[in-house]
RNA sequence: GGAGGAUUAGCGAAGUGGCCAUAACGCGGUGGUCUUGAAAACCAUUUGGGAGCAAUCCCACGGGGGUUCGAAUCCCUCAUCCUCCGCCA
């Protein structure tokens, strides 16, 4: 969420990095409302103040009190629907963009700022991983279909060994490497939880929402993981946190009918090894980098080429302040394809979920900063490797670094 | 799902309609006195939000609502925790 006293403070320089964004939002209302709220406290308090004063002092003079309460009463209720309404207009609005995102509106304008590997050469003729997978019996979407419907996939055999592997060595990394505390988290979370990381009001249509209840699917394990701090103050000293969580994660997709329709691109469910850090504003950019490198060390260490790109303001996610893609090369597609979004959502999420930090006794409490970055989505993993280490002879070779933990198998062969 | 009990500061806990919320009392934390140093003892200090240039004022006793001139206290409702019963991996 926005902040309120920098709206008013920098109205015109708000309006303008939210410009940048594109869309149509316009912040305007927010000036008479906040305008209208501050008057009402203002009046409200007063009375208040008032009739303190003549309750302490006794109990007579009932009569006049009793019309001070109701006078009161009146203007509490008028203060609450304005305050509601100022906050449901501010949920509706995204982060504004950092100045170090360049401008930009759609996806063309994202800036390449390096790359890793040079794209996979093949002398034969390569396989897309849906085509490979099902011809060695490792990933069975028609399965899936029967048991629930299209975009799903049952990984099977030495594709659910991929997944096992992927997500033990991805963890073993990010928390013997990386410094980071792993967590379990639950895929279910009540609605707050979503607010918080800004997941709703706005796009409640992207999720699924469990019946007669409040809860929802997370559409990424960074609700349930960032959501451990919600409503606390956390101790200066101890930041960074960082977490790394293994969930699986679910998006209805709704607005991507007939796009990556087939293999394990885009799936309804799909799982996710995922970072979280909690920062100190003045710390969060460099810990942006450093999360980065963290999940590029995942395509590295498995040999798989990528690149980096910087995120233009017209592209960049609802919560996100500034946002690196990490981009994979896939050889079906004959392109890179986002296999990590990295972000600092500034203090945007913890605004709205009041995750705060403090340094001392004393000391004023202050937003702290949120982080997130896929290291890696796994559904996506496996496909790039299923692609970039296929070999002519229709089997697909183990990268080295996952050896140990497929129990040394060395190749998926056919069964 | 049923019955009963609970929720007050970092922790324990007092408070049953105004004299009780920067909230008694105890523990813990921090600073100090004393000491060669430490312990003990003693003294002080120790929540957050909002409005305002400021002085200062307002709000918060698990959340929300109600009764009342006035609510931690009475009523309704929701959440969470504990005990027992039922069910269950």
């Amino acid at each position: 969420m926005l902040d309120i006293k920098d709206l008013r403070n920098n109205f015109e320089g708000s309006q303008a990095a939210m410009a940048r964004r594109g869309g149509d939002y316009d912040l305007t209302p927010f000036l008479d409302m906040d305008k209208k709220r501050r008057g009402l406290i203002l009046q409200v308090e007063e009375l208040k103040a008032k009739r303190n004063a003549a309750s302490k002092a006794g109990a007579e003079a009932r009569d006049e009190l009793r019309e001070l309460s109701q006078t009161i009463k009146g203007l509490d209720a008028e203060l609450t629907v304005i305050e509601d309404e100022l906050d449901g207009f501010l949920l509706q609005f995204p982060n504004l963009p950092s100045p170090n995102t360049p401008d930009g509106k759609d996806e063309n304008d994202n800036v390449e700022i390096r790359k890793h590997l040079e794209p996979t050469k093949f002398d034969f003729e390569p396989v897309p991983h849906w085509d490979l997978g099902k011809e060695l019996d490792i990933l069975d979407n028609e399965t899936a279909a029967k048991i629930t419907g299209s975009r799903f996939m049952v990984l099977k055999s030495g594709g659910a060994k991929l997944e096992r592997a992927l997500m033990n060595f991805m963890l073993d990394l990010h928390t013997e490497e990386h410094g980071y505390e792993v967590v379990f988290p639950q895929v279910i979370a009540h609605e707050r939880a979503l607010i918080g990381t800004g997941q709703l009001p706005k796009f409640a249509e992207d999720m699924f929402k469990l019946e007669n209840t409040d809860y929802y699917l997370i559409s990424t394990s960074e609700v349930t993981v960032t959501n451990i701090h919600r409503e606390e103050i956390l101790d200066g000293a101890k930041l960074p946190i960082s977490y790394t969580a293994y969930s699986q994660c679910f998006r209805k997709e709704a607005g991507s009918a007939g796009r990556d329709t087939r293999g394990l691109i885009r799936q309804h469910q799909f799982s996710k090894v995922e970072l979280v850090k909690f920062t100190k504003p003045e710390e969060s950019y460099g810990e942006l980098e450093k999360l980065t490198s963290h999940a590029e060390q995942v395509l590295k260490l498995l040999k798989l080429p990528y690149r980096v790109v910087r995120l233009c303001a017209g592209d960049l996610g609802f919560a996100s302040a500034m946002t690196y893609d990490i981009e994979v090369w896939m050889p079906s597609y004959q392109r890179y394809v986002e296999i990590s979004s990295c972000s600092n959502f500034e203090d945007f999420q913890a605004r709205r979920a009041a995750i705060r930090y403090k340094d001392g006794v004393g000391e004023k409490p202050q937003f702290v900063h949120t982080l997130n970055g896929s290291g890696l989505a796994l559904g996506r993993t496996i496909a790039a490797i299923i692609e970039n280490y296929q070999n002519a002879d229709g089997t697909i070779t183990v990268p080295e670094v996952l050896i140990p933990y497929m129990r040394g198998v060395e190749k998926i062969e056919p069964r």
